[in-house]
This record gives C-alpha cells, structure tokens and sequence, in this order.
DNA sequence: ATGAAAGCGCTAACAA
DNA sequence: TTGTTAGCGCTTTCAT
C-alpha cells in the first residue's frame, strides 16, 4: 500500500522497510495497467549530438518533475523511420503523453502519433492544427535577424547553408530569402542543402565554395551546420570573418566557445522545454483538447565570426 | 494476436488492416505483465551535453536492435540521487536490463540496482563484481599516454584539471599522477578539481593559473573540460600551445573542430556501446551471472593544441 | 484453426 | 482500519 490515506503509522514504516530489505521495486507496469495512466511523459530527442536539447529537456523534466510526472527519453537518430519507431516505443509503454522535439517524421506519422496520445511539438510548426500543441520559436524572423545583421555589417552576397528536412528548417530559409529579397539581394541568394549536422554544414559549404563569386558571408541553419561550415572554409584556406563571416542558429554552448565565437541566434531553450511540459500537463489533467501555439522570439547573439566584408 | 504461429493468412491481414485502420496499439504493459519481459533495455546516460555518449548509445541500439530489443534512455543530469531516480523509472518499467553509462551514483546504489536486474556498467570499474559487468577503456593507461605525450614533448610542470566524482575520474587522475612521479615529475604534480563539465574545467583551469610557477601543459580529464580550461587560457591571455599545452580525454567531435584541435585520448565508443548491449543481451538472453569485465586501450590523438614548451 | 478461461502484479471498491 | 474481490489488456493453456 503505497502512500495510502489511512493506514496507522506502525504499519507503514514496518512495511516500508520490509520492503526496503527485501529489495521491493513497485510494477509500475501493472500500476499503469490497472491506473490507465503511468504520470510518464515520453520526449523524443531528434539528435544526441546537438547540445540544444539538453536545455530544454532540462526544462521539461523540471516542470514535469513538479507535477510527480516521470520523464522517458528516446532518439531517432535523425532517421524519419526510426522515430517513428522510437515513438512507438514510448506510446506502446502508455506513456500519458510525448513532446517531440524537433522530430523529422512526416506530417502523417505526426497526425498518427497525435491521435494516440496527448502531443506537443517542440521546434516545428504542424500543418494540420488536430490536436496537438507547437511550441516554436519564430524562425522566419530569426533567419530574418541573421540577414538583417550580415547586410547591415555591409554584406550583400549571403549564402544559407540548409537544414534539410529537419525541424523549422524550411522557415530558415523561407526567411532567408524573403529577407534577402526585402533588402534588394535577391539576385544574391545562394542555397546550399545541410541537414542540421557538422556533416552535412561541411558538405553544404564545400558546395558553396564552388560557386563563384564567393559569397562574404555565410548563414547556417544551426551551430551544427555552422561548425562543419567553419570547417570547410577553413579547410579552404578562408578566413572567418576576415574573408567570410558566418552567423549559426541555436545560440548553443559551442557557438560560445572563445575559439569558435560564433555570431547565433538565440532560442530560449529553457523556456521551451518548460512551455512544452506545461501545455502537456494542461492536455494531461486538465483535459484541454483545443490546440494551442507557442511562438517564441529569438534573439541575435553578436559575436567575432562576423564583421564587415574584406575587413 | 501478433504473429502468431497458425493462423490463416486472410485472417492476419484482415485483422491487421483493421487495426492499422483503428490506430490500434498493443498495450506492450500488459503484454510485459504476462510475459515477464519487455524486450527493451533501459539506459542512463550521465550527461547530455556530452557528445561522448551519442556514439555509445548508436552502438547499444543496433546491437540491441539486432536481437529485437528496444532501448529507453534517461538521465539523472549528473546528479547521484537523480540518477537513482532515473534508473528507478526504467527498473520500474520493468526493462529486462540496464546499462549505465558513467553513472555517479554511489557503489552502494549500483548494488541495488544490479541486485535488481541484469546491470552492465560502462566508463566506470565496480569496487564489487556482485553479478554485473563492466566496459572501460583502461583510464590509467590513457592518462599515462596523455603524460608521456607532453613529457615527451619536453614538458615537466603538467597539471591536471580532475573529471572530479564522475566515472573513471578517480583512475585517469591516478594514472596522472603515477606517470609524472615514474618520470621523475614528481614534485611537478598539480591538481585541480573540475567535474567532466565545461564549466567545472573552467573553474579548474582558473585554480591553476592561480598558482606559480604557471604549468607550461594541463591535462584535462576530459574534451568538455578541456574546451573549459581553453576558455579560461584565453581570457587569461595565455595562449594554446604557444603558452601551454593541452590534452583531453575523449576525442569527441568537438576535439576535431579545427578551431579547437584538441589533442586528445580517444575511446572506442562505439565499440564500448556495442559490447555494453552484447554482455546484457548474454545475462539476459544466456542467463550468464558470473561477472565480466572489459578493458579497451584507450589511444592517442595529436592536434594542435600540444607542441613543445616555449614554442 | 479457433474460442474460452486463467492469471501476470497491481489498485479500487466494497465488506467485514 | 483491514481483508476480500474484481479487473486493467494482454498471452498462454486447454478445449473445442
């Protein structure tokens, strides 16, 4: 009897301890089965690798933890099928509800999953509104920002580096080119596929490089990209931000390192982390089925990668 | 009833349809219930801002995924009693096995925890062999390569920034300081404290600077709190290698960035990951229970941020 | 090849 | 306050 209401306090320390010696570990299976819930949240993380999830997993596992939700962690490794198998892992094990965060699974799987169980979505924007909450930051403004910046430093050919099919990817570069179109530097916008890793940011610059002109600045859709960027360019005997300056997204402890100090953009990771928690606990207890959107604002981080061209 | 020995083949495919078309699930709790397994591994990983696991944890899930396990991660953020609580939820789902991956918690707690269930211990050497296994890589050895290397190099003051109470810690720390007195470095020993994060190598690296003679060489238990004690060089305008040199443990990614070029000792993690899920796919599928332990040789990787003193 | 019944470890509802 | 009973969704065993 675990913390029932009316058991005489003799009885439950001695069975307390009883249970401690015999080394008792509940069924938290046949509690779930019998509770129809499990006050367990499955997060689906889309790449160990990337530093930015552990900030706002930090922030779910705080707000969740408050509420005696336990949290259950599972990757994809970045590969649709995978997460959706991944997911399928949490669901199957009754989870009470799952954030994705930053999931590359179609918009179907993502329909499926909704309709399983209480969802929200970290990091990417669903089509289809049906019941299922989005917590994003604004990534058109903030690929906005990115430009805005390298073009008021006096950059006019600005190259992307994509995300690929990643999360809010396509917003990036939407914004991008809109913004590059805004400011006159449409004839300038040059478009390179990345996938959201230093691998694929290495591959999208090296592609970059090959075209001529040269851009003199460089926006990648994420530090990842970003890192593999400065790679290849430095690889390539090009400066940052002598020859090219380079602006990453995420704004993650790397892009802080002194010998990397990356110009970002900011998401409030935490606070995302936290809202994801609250709007799933709200579905969870409070039974609220009408979705709702959370748009954050991102914030540019000014640092030494970039600076005005030929400087 | 899913794949079923006998059962006719319209009837299967119209039963599957039928659930595919309901959104079916199968309830994998109640189904655990019966069964007395799940077919799923849990794994705590220690840190999520360490990109060491990452390559671990790909290597446990295609192994486990080979034999049809499923994997369910969690973390307790490098605190001991959050990672009891951590390991706990999995144990409480009745995982058939867990790995730790450089878990903090104290020898007492994995006790309880391998008296629970199947326990493969990965980064860290169990002071007991009660009934669970243990992956390393040979951290006194990796240490010893560390110093020889700067030795080699010319370097006599070596300090060392510690990886504090984290997994292997202990042992690179005594590695450290068997080499510096077997080569007659003795009375060069310096000690830090950092914690195997950016920050505590921060802080470690501040303490040594603090200290005179300066060390013309820091080994740091590892990359994170390498790229920490980088941090604190260069605020401290104390350049790499030109002022002093510097060794991780590690060789993650973040080492091979050319902007960083850490030298580093690298652990096979891949291949740690793999034989983790291999010893637990034996105690749970074999039903082994005498004790293993598996000891990798770590290796030297040289970059740039090692060369000798006053270069 | 299919249906019926029992039971996994737990909690909820009720009776004593 | 305590003991008893039923049943969560599934698999397994035994009849049919």
């Amino acid at each position: 009897m675990r913390g029932a209401p009316s058991v005489s306090e003799a009885r439950r320390e001695a069975v307390l301890r009883a249970a401690r010696e015999l080394g008792y570990r509940p069924n938290e299976l046949a509690r779930g089965l019998v509770q129809r819930r499990t006050r367990t949240f499955g997060v689906l993380l889309s790449d160990l690798r990337n530093p930015f999830f552990a900030e706002a997993i930090e922030g779910i596992k705080e707000e969740a933890g408050a509420a005696r939700y336990r949290t259950l962690l599972n990757t994809g490794d970045r590969e649709p099928e995978r997460e959706v198998e991944a997911i399928s892992t949490l669901l199957e094990r009754q989870t009470d509800g799952v954030i994705l965060l930053s999931p590359r699974i179609t918009e179907e799987a993502l329909e499926d999953v909704a309709r399983s169980a209480p969802t929200v979505l970290v990091g990417r924007l669903a089509e289809s509104h049906a019941g299922l909450d989005c917590v994003v930051n604004d990534d058109p403004a903030g690929a906005t920002m990115a430009v805005e910046h390298l073009a008021g430093l006096g950059h006019r050919r600005i190259a992307h580096v994509t995300g690929g099919n990643g999360a809010g990817a396509a917003d990036r570069r939407r914004g991008y080119e809109r913004a590059m179109t805004r400011l006159g530097l449409g004839e300038h916008i040059s478009v390179a596929e990345g996938d959201y890793t230093e691998a694929g940011g290495y591959e999208g610059a090296k592609e970059l490089l090959s075209r001529r002109p040269l851009p003199t600045a460089i926006f990648a859709a994420n530090d990842l990209a970003a890192l593999g960027t400065l790679s290849a360019l430095e690889e390539a005997g090009v400066s940052v931000p002598g020859d090219v300056s380079l602006v990453g997204y995420d704004n993650t402890n790397l892009a802080a390192l002194g010998q990397i100090s990356l110009t970002s953009i900011d998401q409030p990771r935490h606070r995302m982390g936290v809202l994801a928690a609250q709007l799933l606990l709200e579905r969870v207890e409070s039974g609220r089925t009408t979705p709702r959107r959370e748009v954050l604002k991102p914030r540019l981080v000014a640092r030494g990668s970039s600076a005005p061209p030929g400087g």
